[in-house]
DNA sequence: GGCTTAAGACGTCAGTGCAA
DNA sequence: TTGCACTGACGTCTTAAGCC
């Protein structure tokens, strides 16, 4: 049993305004090894060879998406690898900023005693 | 060794955006 | 309008780690 779906947002691009990597669309035009193209609708006749063309298509159409669900995956875990190693730069530039300041205010602030 | 549990991978469905 | 690629969400399976 499935739950209804939520919208799909891509909110990934909230932080910086960029395209996420995993969104990137490529035009993916090459068939699986082992697809063979449907034959043309005119040839078909009985019920029995409607069904086999529905059954052949929908087969088809899986094995797409299975495809398209795998490749959505290795995007999406390169484009969070990605984050992580800018979120390790930015805190390291962060903690550099941070002690030049504080070099900056012992230089300029006045002696007290 | 048998168990529980968390994490990861996978297949599928459903909704969205876009090109033709 | 339609067909297709993409992707979030869900359920299932596998595997590794921890506990008894």
């Amino acid at each position: 049993m499935q739950k209804p779906n939520m919208a799909v947002t891509g909110d990934e691009t909230a932080a910086t305004g960029d395209m996420p990597t995993y969104q990137i669309r490529a035009p993916t035009t090459a068939l699986p090894q082992g697809v063979v193209m449907a034959a043309s609708p005119g040839s078909l006749h009985s019920p029995q060879q409607l069904a086999e063309e529905a059954t052949r298509k929908r087969e088809l159409r899986l094995m797409k998406n299975r495809e398209a669900a795998k490749e959505c995956r290795r995007r999406k875990k390169e484009y969070v690898k990605c984050l992580e190693s800018r979120v390790a730069v930015l805190e390291v530039q962060n903690k550099k900023l941070i002690e030049e300041l504080e070099t900056l205010k012992d230089i300029c602030s006045p002696k007290t005693d």
